[in-house]
RNA sequence: GGGCCGUUGGCGCAGUUGGUAGCGCACUUGCAUGACACGCAAGGGGUCACAGGUUCGAGUCCUGUACGGCCCA
């Protein structure tokens, strides 16, 4: 510590105004956030940032979140941690295409070719047609669109003030992150973990792609219950069947109704005639069917839903697939052997309204030819269901058979339960949400999307002789080849122009899901396979924030790669936000449009005000967009920087001049430090349990009573005698000085991770350095920290503790509050002088206010003070406030009031 | 239909192991005092969603109901 006396530059009119420029481009400037590569001493703690989409936009419900991350990430660095914490942009995948689409206007068409000179410009007409373009072109025009896209994203993080290290950026669609997924599939391969099979797959016609069970929604929809019947062989009786979906009639393949259904029990076994196409298909038992739903009797079809997969797949039915990927129903011959009509000729007729036509348009054709055809068993009834979308898709899903990537889930299950109990939840309650997603594991996980910009399947396929694609044996890259594009790059052992031609090769067209790489945020970020002394430092991480929207998938997949590829958990805690809602309490979300965007309320209220409205959200908890709460905050940062100005310019006062060299704190002093250890122990335990509210509110309440008491208190003794003619010698005001510019300097450090502007702004004015990399206060070195600003205040001056017995503050501050209330009750100025001030309490009272009498005089204007030990209240340690009588006596000039 | 969370003064929220309801904003009344009027002092306002139960005592524990939110079927 200097020993020379300290001259603080204090402003003379502190402001906030543009603070958050001026700070942000400093930090960038010193580095002061870069994870220390070189460091080996430090603990470290590594942070897995969630990757935001950059083709959506930030709204608050990312400014809650990421600055309660942000809170951890500065307390743990001030802890002396070697903090990692990166930044990742994800860009890859479909809600990128769908952006680039609408933005420049472009549609991708694969079979166009590459135009070199092309650059997309967001096109002047907005209702014009999209324009086709290459496979190549179109992934440029993505690469563009979300370079320019990080940019501003990262350009609001900074002003908000996240200390991220921002040289250790990643993107999902790098060649970093394309290396990463691509290395864990061929090993998920080759460990069995990973497997490519042919089967019937949930599929949106619109995106023409398959989708995951993850990214499934379900919407309700109107829909029409039609009640069928179905001949049997013998033409004498029929069979009612009860369905929304008439149009699959031609890819019935069998009829089921539960095994203890009395109604059927007779049937099972036998033959039923699907009508207008006059296919027989079996009627068998399966327990899925439901008694009470419908006649009890469904149709099969390949494939209607998930649940026909199902049957299909236990019944081993055959095969009549009549969709195509389109959502189109594909032309039949009925007299094959696959679909085998008992009257091809009749069937065809009919299908003939329905060929061509989408599901639909089918669905009205075949409803008018039941109906011609009088097979309807009752009249066709509107009902609401809820029906299975993609999440982000307007048509209601398909099953279509095709080649898929599967990564096993089912198996895994109890390796990932016992995961999720080893891992740290904040709030614990979250975990039985992913728990429930666990145990309700319906099929392996779909990882292969028919899309374009995303991270390629690493494999490619022969052709052959006969010029048919092998899908069954994948021709694979070596490791240290990756990344590749099988579109792009050619096998080993093939020539480039053997490409899709017999005997030659095809690549897989297919991308990976986002998830897929999203998955693997720890393994991209930490260097995994790529930097192995650092994968080693920092994985396992430390903590995963994220939504709780997204357990299902992001924290879910990533906890699965993890056990998968490194044998167990990527981090060791997470942090689950709560949603942003509007004020009428609903959750913000673009379709809903009543997104609030952060840069506006930053330029209005500030950063730290915006920090502080996220700050007051609890993990887990649901906040609301309260622009109130980012009031309190822009004041409560202008309260840190007027408090400060005020403790440091009077500490930094003029003095008489002494040979004193001891110095011995105030009894008011040290319980005022005594209460600062309290709250500095307090809010590091709520930071320990990842609960920043609760330290938050510590420090900011126990720094507004600082203000409004203890300052008020002190005030005159602080300034020193000088010119006063109050009776404060030398050590009363280096004492007072001293606490002051202690808790200054301690608080600003309990704040700094929450307001990172202000504290910092406050800390140049009396300190090197930052404060993001200063220290972390403790609560046993209040003391020391005490004594060395003494020192540093006035040079060779040591600071002794005071020799009092059982002072309590809480005495003095009740006293002047009662001096407050007879002066507001005066309807007077608080300058107003007390002629007497009488106090009547127990021998503990009038000992502390006897101690303190001279700040209180200064405080309350008091010109004389008389203590009196009240008989009946000097039970020993009593000190009750109740107990106090005070009586105070108002000089208002002519007219003396008394007031008690 | 299942799961999780919530329901506390006008609004936003706190209430740790059950012991006479707190905070901030807003509101009312004052105050130009040598940091701050983006301030200071003081004040009014709630039978803690509802119904049972346990207990000497329940905002707090148990059961059920209603409403709201989110997730999954």
């Amino acid at each position: 510590m200097v020993k020379a006396k300290m001259t603080f530059s204090v402003p003379e009119k502190p402001t906030l105004d543009d603070i958050e420029h001026t700070w942000s481009a400093q930090w960038d400037r010193s580095r002061l956030y870069s994870y220390d590569e070189l460091d080996e001493i430090k603990p470290i703690y590594s942070i897995d940032t969630p990757p935001p989409t950059v083709s959506g936009s930030l709204h608050a419900g990312h400014v809650l979140s990421y600055t309660h991350t942000d809170i951890v990430a500065r307390y743990k660095r001030m802890c002396g941690f070697n903090v990692f914490y990166p930044m990742g942009w994800d860009d890859n995948g479909l809600p990128t295409e769908r952006r680039v689409q609408n933005y420049y206007g472009i549609t991708c068409d694969p079979s166009i070719a590459y135009v070199p000179s092309f650059v997309p410009i967001p096109p002047t007409d907005s209702a014009a047609r999209p324009t086709p373009i290459s496979r190549t072109n179109f992934i440029d025009a993505c690469q563009k669109l979300t370079t320019e896209d990080e940019q501003a994203f990262e350009n609001l993080w900074r002003t908000l003030g996240l200390s991220v290290d921002w040289s250790r950026t990643y993107t999902t669609i790098s060649q970093r992150a394309q290396l990463v997924s691509q290395l864990s599939f061929l090993r998920l391969l080759n460990s069995g973990h990973l497997y490519h099979a042919e089967s019937p797959t949930l599929w949106d016609i619109d995106f023409q792609t398959a989708v995951s069970q993850a990214e499934l929604e379900d919407k309700e929809e109107d829909s029409v219950f039609y009640s069928l019947s179905f001949g049997l062989p013998d033409g004498a009786e029929s069979l009612e069947i009860q369905t929304t979906r008439p149009e699959l009639i031609p890819a019935c393949v069998a009829l089921v109704a539960n095994p203890d259904d009395t109604r059927y029990q007779k049937y099972f076994g036998r033959k039923a005639i699907t009508p207008l196409f006059e296919i027989e298909v079996p009627i068998l038992a399966h327990p899925l069917a439901e008694i009470e739903k419908g006649s009890g009797l469904a149709m099969v079809c390949t494939f209607g839903d998930m649940t026909d997969v199902m049957w299909w797949k236990d019944l081993g039915l055959p095969m009549r697939s009549i969709i195509d990927r389109g959502g189109r129903l594909v032309s039949i011959d009925f007299a094959s052997d696959r679909f085998q009509s008992r009257n091809s000729a009749s069937a065809a007729t009919n299908y003939q309204a329905m060929a061509g036509k989408t599901v639909r348009q089918a669905r009205l054709a075949v409803a008018k030819l039941l109906e011609d055809n009088q097979h309807f068993m009752a009249a066709p009834r509107k009902i609401r269901h809820s029906v299975k979308f993609y999440e982000k898709g307007d048509k209601p899903l398909e099953v279509v058979t095709s080649w898929q990537w599967y990564i096993r889930t089912l198996n895994h299950r109890d390796t990932l339960l016992r995961l999720g109990n080893e891992l740290n939840w904040n709030p614990p309650h979250m975990k039985v949400r992913y728990e429930n997603w666990v145990r309700g594991l319906a099929s392996d996980w779909n990882i292969s999307r028919q899309r374009y910009f995303g991270i390629p399947i690493p494999v490619w396929y022969p052709i052959d002789a006969a010029g048919e694609i092998d899908r069954s044996s994948p021709i694979l890259p070596d490791e240290d080849e990756l990344p590749i594009d099988p579109f792009q790059d050619c096998p080993a052992g093939y020539d480039p122009n053997m490409r899709n031609q017999p005997n030659g090769f095809v690549g897989d067209s297919d991308v990976r899901d986002t998830w897929a790489t999203a998955s693997l945020t720890p393994q991209i970020a930490t260097g995994w396979e790529a930097d192995p002394v650092l994968f080693s430092r920092l994985f396992p991480m430390d903590l995963r924030p994220q939504g709780q929207d997204i357990i299902r998938t992001w924290l879910f997949y990533t906890v699965l790669r993890s056990a998968l590829s490194n044998g167990g958990l990527p981090w060791r805690n997470t942090v689950i936000s709560g949603f942003v809602l509007d004020p009428d309490r609903k959750k913000m979300s673009k379709s809903k449009g009543n997104v609030v965007t952060p840069m506006p309320l930053i330029e209005k209220h500030g950063a730290d005000a915006l920090r502080y409205w996220a700050a007051c959200g609890r993990p887990g908890v649901d906040t609301a967009a309260d622009e109130n709460t980012m009031k309190v905050g822009r004041r409560l940062a202008i309260k840190i920087l007027n408090a400060s100005k005020f403790a440091l310019s009077i500490a930094s006062g003029p003095i008489e001049s002494t040979s004193d060299t001891q110095v011995q704190l105030e009894a008011i002093d040290a319980a005022l430090l005594d209460s600062l250890k309290s709250t500095v122990s307090a809010a590091t335990s709520a930071l320990e349990a990842y609960d920043h509210t609760r330290a938050l509110e510590i420090t900011e309440t126990f720094f507004w009573s600082f203000c409004d008491d203890y300052l008020e208190l002190v005030k005159l003794r602080a300034y020193g005698a000088s010119g006063t003619g109050a009776p404060f010698g030398f050590s009363k005001t280096i004492s007072a000085r001293t606490t002051l510019v202690t808790t200054i300097s301690v608080l600003l450090r309990l704040f700094g991770p929450f307001l990172p502007f202000v504290t910092e702004e406050v800390w140049s004015w009396f300190r090197t350095g930052s404060i993001h990399e200063s220290s972390w206060p403790q609560a046993h070195t209040v003391f020391t920290e005490a004594r060395s600003v003494a020192a540093e205040l006035e040079e060779a001056v040591e600071l002794t503790t005071p020799a009092v017995e059982g002072f309590d503050a809480t005495v003095v501050y009740y006293v002047l509050s009662k001096v407050r209330r007879a002066k507001t009750e005066a309807k007077t100025s608080m300058k107003t002088p007390v002629k007497l001030l009488c106090v009547e309490g127990s021998s503990e009272s009038v000992n502390a206010l006897q101690i303190a009498s001279d700040d209180l005089c200064g405080a309350t204007g008091a010109q004389e003070i008389e203590l009196t030990i009240k008989p009946t209240a000097n039970l020993v340690g009593d000190t009750s406030l109740d107990d106090l009588g005070v009586r105070v006596e108002l000089d208002l000039g002519q007219s003396a009031v008394v007031t008690s």
